[in-house]
DNA sequence: GCGTGCCTGCGACATTTTGCGACAAAACCG
DNA sequence: CGGTTTTGTCGCAAAATGTCGCAGGCACGC
């Protein structure tokens, strides 16, 4: 999904398609469109998609029989679109198994997001916790009491960590050799909703490196893979894998 | 379920889902709805659910036959809505293991304590088992004697604690190295309900850090854990985990 | 009954942690 | 090499936590 996963667009109104898609392309989306029923299966058919975005509001087949017609036919995750005052749509659409709405008019960087959360938690790492617990990891030098959430460094000096530095440390640690992209790690330390500009991954390593691994040239730790995410490249002791 | 928990509203008319989802929604828990037996199955199969509100008094698959349902396909607790003088499906629907009950008309402020107050204690820990009684506790020099409520520091001075601070110091040490939120404390020094802007826990373990775990920089005891809560974190000798 | 002292919860303010925008720096692409 | 994309990091503001002082409540002794 890293990729570019692809969704689908299901709305009558043209100018509606039109912002959607050109926003969600913008930002790494495929997009896929249709105006009603007829082309959303035809969409369905033709196409491998990730994820439907369906307005509730429609005439003919209106959304609601669409919602329920990927709800038996398919697996596909699917957000709604309600206008303002409809509550009772949103909570027929609930009932129906939509994974999350959004009212319009809605800001185009929210669906983002949402469409981002829905499609992360499909493609989620296996959570490896476990093992982890009891444990003293050794890397490079320094340790980390997984028990304690206590660093300590070559010299035998304790660092202290704030929460999400010792979760962001904690999951390269159990899954050190591997790429890890943002939304992998967003995912891993939280699985907080990630904004469509969310940095604060970026943020955090950049605060765990500049208290374990300062020179940014040559990384012991934490390696950037351009385009790709972070990657722990130091061995590790005590890890499960 | 500091988080965000899900509470899945099963019951027949719309009016009522319409009002608790609404509620619920407003006081930062997300709903899914159901209006009857199929859908919440559907549901449940599709979302990770926290909490069931399920109404005892339903068309086709009764509100009885749900909970029992529940209660052997899952281990999610189960809030029953009963009419009035239903006297007796309430006391059914306990005895089926339902964790709590309210009757209509019921004060959805009332439902929102009783949603927190379950879930608060579904997720936590395995129940204190009596063991702790006539034992001495024993961590980083400290001895708690669980009798006397008498503490003792590493030198053999005696320190007094209010009963407060005896009861959150004794849900420490039976909970040693778990995460305890500010709720699930609550409950294990009071079960009295949390308050939104509640901040008497923060208080309390800032009233015992001054009197134990004076380096706030570096606690050896009492761990903050940012957005969660607190953790203990010495090693305990005489606690049953 | 009345004062005294301790416990407790609350408001208020200080401090820390986080997330986000902004812009600089680095990597990539021809 | 210039242009574009991606990443590094700073500063700020919001949110969460730490802690102080106060006031009400309660127990106790007079």
């Amino acid at each position: 999904m890293s990729e570019s996963p692809t969704v689908l667009v299901v709305d009558d109104h043209r100018d509606i398609r039109d912002l959607v898609s050109r926003y969600l392309q913008e930002h790494g989306i495929r997009t896929l469109l249709a105006e009603g029923g007829v082309t959303m299966k035809r969409q369905l058919r033709d196409h491998a998609v990730d994820l439907v975005v369906l307005d509730i509001m429609m005439p003919g087949d209106d959304g609601l029989t669409l919602c329920r017609y990927l709800r038996e036919h398919t697996e596909l995750p699917v957000i709604l679109l309600t206008a303002m005052s409809e509550e009772t749509d949103r909570i027929i659409g609930l009932e129906m198994g939509a994974d999350d709405y959004l009212t319009k008019p809605f800001n185009p960087r929210e669906l983002l997001a949402r469409i981002k959360a829905v499609l992360r938690r499909a493609s989620a790492l296996p959570p490896q916790r476990a093992p982890m617990a009891g444990r003293n990891l050794r890397f490079d030098g320094w340790t980390l009491d997984v028990d304690r959430h206590q660093l300590t460094d070559p010299e035998g000096v304790e660092v202290s960590l704030s929460t999400a530095e010792y979760r962001l440390l904690l999951a390269f640690l159990e899954h050190a050799g591997r790429v890890l992209s943002r939304d992998q790690l967003m995912d891993l330390t939280r699985g907080r909703e990630a904004d469509a500009f969310d940095r604060s991954i970026d943020n955090h390593v950049s605060r765990l490196r500049r208290k374990m691994d300062p020179d940014a040239r040559h990384p012991r730790l934490i390696k950037t893979i351009w385009g790709g995410g972070y990657q722990w490249i130091a061995d590790v002791e005590g890890a499960a894998e």
